[in-house]
DNA sequence: ATTAGCACTGAGAACCATGGAGTGCCAGGA
DNA sequence: TCCTGGCACTCCATGGTTCTCAGTGCTAAT
């Protein structure tokens, strides 16, 4: 069906096109790929790609361009990830040493991908439900108001006022931290749930209510809120793309949290690629870009996902470069820290 | 110089030209506005407003479009606030009520403005400068390391990790942790460097240096380092307008902090609103948007700003009317906080 | 001071002709 | 059987021309 020579041809178009940004003829990849026949042999491929549904042109005299489909092939099987140049590897360096906190890191993280692909870039915070507690600190904010603060060991940092709780003893609140440090720190957040159980009976009846009140507040910010804390930058990258969507749907859909969680997909291992191509994305306003998405994380385990957003007709094996470099030392920077 | 009459037709002139982003014709203003003379007349006081520059011509056959001087004519002049509408202010109540820190409640704020003012939306976190230190805490991470965690009374909260401490004490930890709090607990930020000033001469001189490292990093990251976080929301309206400046260059320049910062430009009472007209924005990609900003806070102290950009040619007392309705009510939530 | 009338201007739409890149197909050659 | 040169055909993009029309500035009359 597709001997190797089409799929040269599929390449070349590809690549092309992703130059040019215009239709591919015939003799135009004659001329700047060595494929050792002449046009006329070519074009016959072209129909046969064609007909397969890889190409297509977008008016009868035209040249032809990569469909979805054609992007598709070529990612699977015939590129490869493009290694980073010694300067793009010295700038990541650069750009990621002597960050502060977690806030810096991923915020320089960020700007540092869009600007490796000149496209627009998404990280997404350490994932909570895999860290563990380092520490929970509890403080009265006099009146009848603490604020708790949860300190993970990924160097995220919840924080959250409780109200409501009746006068609030200063000596009741020491207690109830060191019991729910002696309880919770150290465990994995998934595990928070089943040893803060039973402390409300261990609490004196008269403090009883503010445990219970810290400890739904607790559980409620660790446990079951799940929507994840997402940046990106670079968006001035898709002014000069020309989108057959408008360009505003795009932004828009870049703008909902919930769009962009999904786009990064389900985690998997560390360093794992994915690319999602034009309809493969649910969302309507991203049919004609492409996601480039990998997870990053300690070791073997996935803390969260980084991700680039353009335009299908994209250089994917620069651009899964450079998403896989970045993933891979956002690693090391976490576990050095 | 400029009698009543020239005054009205300036008025609609702008008000026309927002409203059809087209030239406007002596005709036409004749036709929708009630000015009482003839389209003749018009023509006459457009001349004179065209001579004093309030005005200008694409072309020499097509209408007129107020120039950035006339804009600013309109604004300090011939318009007033507008209020919100009822359904806003309901809208502005339920969006706010409900969050549950201070990261949702900017979240939230940010994407009130911008789906109000069908604009970009920029908001700052309250600043830290003009805070007081709630408490200090300092969790041992294992190690050489200690995490510090400042929590002041707007709720914001400053972490970052100290390395190279050498072994560190547990109970070292906690009494510096005590002395600390007993020093800057309450105090105004502008006033820790004196408070800590002569701390480390009564921490026992084997914890002597922990102390002032520790002290140290306090420091840098209360006082000396002013950037302010920053967030915006709605790029996608800027979409729908077309920029002389290219688009690209207008979010590229919203995609800066430092812009952003200058841009909402020094505080001032809460409440107060400030425009910034076209060429009035110091900055090049910015030349043809417009800024509306105010100050919010607790009382009469200004916290941080809020703000939106959009084309010059926006309408002005809609916009400034969200805008101050939006400062106050994010002061009300910050104070009941 | 205002207005009706009028000639003038220039952008933009509509229309047309032309050039050229690219195609499909066919017949001849390895 | 596969490849290639040749050829007629297609249709987009380009540029020139014309036409329309909203809007102007000026002048003379009220």
């Amino acid at each position: 069906m597709l001997d190797e020579r089409k799929l040269a041809v599929l390449r070349a178009v590809v690549e092309d096109f992703v130059n040019t940004n215009e239709p591919v003829g015939s003799k135009a990849l004659a001329d700047r790929h060595k494929l050792g026949v002449s046009p006329a042999t070519i074009r016959n491929d072209m129909v046969a790609l064609e007909e397969d549904g890889y190409i297509t042109q977008p008016h009868t005299s035209a040249g032809r361009v990569p469909t979805d489909k054609g992007y598709r092939l070529f990612v699977d099987r015939l590129s490869s990830v493009k290694p980073l140049s010694a300067a793009e590897r010295r700038a990541i360096e650069s750009f990621l040493t002597g960050a502060v906190d977690l806030d810096e890191i991923v915020a320089r993280t960020v700007r540092l991908l869009s600007q490796l692909t000149r496209q627009v870039a998404i990280v997404q915070y350490p994932s909570l439900t895999r860290s563990s507690v380092q520490h929970v600190e509890l403080v009265p904010l006099g009146g009848q108001r603490i604020m708790m603060v949860v300190i993970t060991n990924t160097g995220r940092v919840e924080q959250r006022v409780i109200d409501g709780l009746g006068e609030v003893e200063e000596t009741a609140v020491n207690d109830l931290r060191g019991m729910l440090n002696r309880a919770i720190g150290g465990l994995h957040l998934g595990d928070v749930p089943e040893a803060v159980e039973d402390l409300p009976s261990q609490v004196p009846t008269e403090d009883r209510q503010m445990a219970t009140s810290v400890l739904s507040v607790l559980l409620e910010s660790l446990v079951e809120r799940h929507e994840e804390k997402i940046v990106l930058a670079g968006t001035a990258n898709l002014a000069a793309v020309d989108f057959a969507a408008s360009l505003r749907d795009v932004l828009e859909a870049l703008e909902e949290n919930m769009v962009l969680i999904r786009l990064l997909g389900e985690a998997k291992d560390p360093s794992m690629l994915t690319v999602r191509i034009g309809a493969e994305n649910f969302h309507e306003g991203l049919r004609s870009t492409s996601v480039v998405s990998a997870d990053y994380g300690v070791g073997n385990q996935s803390l969260a996902k980084i991700g680039v957003v353009g335009p299908t007709r994209m250089d994917y094996p620069g651009t899964m470069g450079a998403v896989r470099a970045v993933a891979r030392y956002i690693g090391q920077i976490l576990a050095g820290q």
